[in-house]
DNA sequence: CGGTCAGTTCGGCGCCGGCCGAAGCAACCC
DNA sequence: GGGTTGCTTCGGCCGGCGCCGAACTGACCG
C-alpha cells in the first residue's frame, strides 16, 4: 500500500491518455473496430512514423491490441473493460458550454445523440429505449444490478441471438450513457444485439463516426416500443 | 463532435494524472481531508517549490480545490465526481502481482482491506457489510440503481444523522469498492452515515492514510450486523 | 521590532517525448 | 523481376516540463 507506488502505477496509465494525438485515436477507437495505422495517421493528422510509435506505446501498456494481417496493422480497443474505462472518462471531461456551432455540426450531435455504438453495444436515446423496453417486458431484472430473466435468455433463443460467453463476466452489463445519463445494456448480450441488428440491417452505421442511423423497425425486436417508436419517427 | 478538439480535452485532463508526484498527491486526497502544501510534498519526497507549482495546475485544472487560511494552503478533492473518477480509475489500474512484502506492509494492507474511507465514505469490508446490512433490513433499494427507503429515511432520522443535499444529485449512490469488488453506500447519505461515525468515535483513523480502526461497536447503527461482528472481532 | 515558518517566484538545468523526413523492410501485384 | 504500398527504424530537432536552490513575500509570534 505504498502510496508512491500507486502513484507510479496511475500516472503510468494515464500518460497513455495525456497526448491529444494518443487520445483522439482511442475516441476513435470506442466505435468498436479495428482500424489500420495509415488510417488513424490521416484522422489524427500526424505523419506515419508518429502514429507507429504511439501505437506501440499504447499496445505496450496493455489499452489496445493488435492483429497482423500481411503487411497491414489492425488495433483497436484491448476489450470491454477498456472501453468502459475511456466512456466513463470522457463523460467526466470537463462539460463545456456548447459554443454556437454550424448546422451541420448540430445535426451531427443530434444524430450521435439519437443512436449510436457505444463500443460494441447500442447508446444514445436508441439504446436507452431498448433497455427501457426489455425492463417493461420483464425481460432484465435490475434487482441486483443488473440480469438476464429466463424470460429474457428465452426471447434471446427465439430471435436467433447467440450470445458469446466472456469468462465469468456477466453477460449483461450496465454501462451509463453520456448522453442520456441514464443507463443501458452492454455487456456480452449489449454485443449481440448490437451485432444482431447490424447483420440484420436494421441500422447502419453513418460514415465517419459513431452514429448509427436506424433503416429499419426496431420493433422488429418485438419489444413494447413507446419511445423507440417516437424515435423511428424522427429518424 | 470534433473529434480531435475531444481528444485534447481528454488529454488536457489526463495530463493532470500523468505525473506520478501529482498521482501520489490525488490518491492521499482520496481520504477525502483537506492536506497542506508542506504535508503534501513531504509525503510525495519533492521540494516545496515543486509541489506548489503542481498545486496550481491541478487546482487550475479544476481537479482540486484550495482554501487559504493564514500562511496555509489547504488543498482538497473539488468533489464528489472526482473522488470517483478517480476511485474508478485506480480500480482499473492494472492488477499487478503482489510481490513478497515485510509484514508491516502486509499487515497495513490488511487494515486498509478492512476498513477505510473513499474520500467521504466508508468502504473495505466494513464498507461493503454496513452496505449489506442496510440492505438485508429493507433500509435500501436497489431495483433501480440504488435508494432509499421510506423506513431507510425514518432510520436515518432516528439515529439522528442529518444528510446535507447535494443540489440535484442523488442522496444515495453506489460506489464500486476497489478491494472487495462489491458496490458499497456513497453519495450525501454515505457521506453522513461516516460522519457520524467519525463524531461518535465508533471509528478513528489510523493515522497517515485512509485506514481505519473499528473502536467501538458498529451494532450501535442498530443493524443486523453479521459480517460486521465477525470483523470487529479481528480488529 | 526581529525571528520563524508556509508558501511563492525566479532562473536555470536536464531530460524526456512528440514530431518529422529519409531510408529500410516486407508483403502483395503484376 | 520491378513497382507499389503499409509500416517501422533511425537521426535529429525542438519544446515542454519536472526539478531544485536561492531569494522573496506575508502571516504569525514573541
Amino acid at each position: 500500500m505504498n502510496t508512491s507506488t500507486e502513484g507510479q502505477e496511475l500516472a503510468a496509465w494515464a500518460k497513455m491518455l495525456a497526448d491529444s494525438t494518443r487520445a483522439t485515436v482511442c475516441l476513435a477507437l470506442l466505435d468498436g473496430r479495428a482500424w489500420t495505422a495509415t488510417e488513424l495517421a490521416k484522422l489524427a493528422g500526424v505523419s506515419r512514423p508518429t502514429i507507429s510509435e504511439h501505437l506501440n506505446m499504447l499496445v505496450d501498456g496493455g489499452l489496445l491490441s493488435e492483429v497482423r494481417q500481411g503487411r497491414h496493422r489492425y488495433v483497436k480497443l484491448a476489450g470491454p473493460e477498456t472501453a468502459e474505462l475511456l466512456e466513463g472518462l470522457a463523460a467526466l471531461a470537463p462539460r463545456r458550454t456548447e459554443v454556437a456551432n454550424s448546422l451541420s455540426a448540430a445535426s451531427k450531435r443530434d444524430a450521435f445523440a439519437r443512436a449510436r455504438t457505444c463500443y460494441d453495444h447500442f447508446a444514445g436515446k436508441l439504446g436507452v429505449a431498448l433497455t427501457d423496453a426489455m425492463t417493461e417486458r420483464g425481460l432484465l431484472d435490475w434487482s441486483d444490478g443488473v440480469a438476464l430473466t429466463p424470460e429474457g435468455a428465452r426471447w434471446l433463443d427465439e430471435l436467433g441471438i447467440v450470445v458469446e460467453s466472456r469468462h465469468g463476466r456477466p453477460a449483461v452489463r450496465s454501462c451509463l450513457d453520456v448522453t442520456e445519463r441514464r443507463p443501458h445494456v452492454a455487456g456480452a448480450v449489449g454485443a449481440a444485439l448490437c451485432t444482431h441488428a447490424l447483420q440484420q440491417g436494421w441500422v447502419t452505421r453513418i460514415t465517419g463516426g459513431r452514429a448509427l442511423k436506424v433503416t429499419g423497425s426496431v420493433e422488429t425486436f418485438g419489444l413494447p416500443v413507446g419511445v423507440v417508436r417516437e424515435l423511428l419517427s424522427r429518424s
